[in-house]
DNA sequence: CTACCTGCAAATTATTTGCCTTAAC
DNA sequence: GTTAAGGCAAATAATTTGCAGGTAG
């Protein structure tokens, strides 16, 4: 399990003169053995199952730490909730959600990207990020 | 200002046995009047200076309720709070947002909806919305 | 008159913060 | 030994809900 996002946080760590705990460890091992698009409450269940007497906040600051040191991003799907996915050796991608079941189906679209880079110069925009979440019905939801 | 509007708001709120109320009235107006992607917060803030006896809860309740009669959709710029605009006589279109003063572009990209579309058969859905932010910085804040 | 609606306050939900104790370095 | 981190409970912030009185149909 992820010895290299492991170094990723601590040089993040070291560099920014925190310390290392095993409570943040525990919050990155589950994280990283997650399914992606975990919210903070799921991986708070998660990580209890390692480390019963972590507290909620813990979990709530570490996701703080983990997506400064770029190895989680945001995201919003609209449910009231944030979440989280790994970044690290993880490029990136869009989503594809069925509203009925769930499912989340990543993909990438570099014609999609390419056009999107388009509008922004258009406008007179330099882009740094994007989100692009496509909601319908699965195959087996339609 | 908006007779269309009014009109397919109470046609909605007589097709759900509900009531035409002048609170309901005076939230439409506020914010078919005000700029798009008004928070609640701020569309409370319009309604008031007409109608300075109506309650926050009323706001809330009536931006539900123009959204489930197709009038506004629910946008989320991940600002921790939603925002809404009108959608009636006013197309589909994606934003571009500028990170550093908050200004918001309006485009539409056939091209990439189509695209969108394709993503979506290959896997197998049926899409029925979608969402796409671009983030980046504008002329001025470059 | 019979719902539905409103305003208000209290409740909820997701997340953050304060504080005091504990553990890294 | 400092200084940051953790746990817990209390604080926030956005939104929703319960209720008693008001009003549209």
């Amino acid at each position: 399990m992820g010895r290299r996002e492991q170094q990723v946080l601590e040089d993040y760590i070291v560099q920014h003169n925190l310390k290392i705990t095993k409570q943040r460890r525990s919050v990155l091992e589950a994280f990283l053995g997650s399914e992606d698009h975990v919210s903070a409450e799921e991986l708070y269940k998660l990580v209890t199952e390692k480390e019963p007497k972590i507290g909620l906040a813990t979990v709530y600051r570490t996701l703080n730490l983990l997506t400064q040191s770029g190895l989680a991003s945001e995201l919003d799907f609209g449910d009231g909730q944030k979440r989280y996915e790994h970044k690290f050796m993880h490029s990136h991608h869009d989503h594809l959600i069925c509203t009925e079941c769930g499912k989340i189906v990543e993909f990438t679209h570099p014609m999609i990207e390419k056009l999107q880079e388009e509008v922004a110069i258009r406008q007179g925009f330099k882009l740094t990020s994007h989100k692009l979440d496509l909601f319908g019905l699965c195959a087996e939801c339609s």
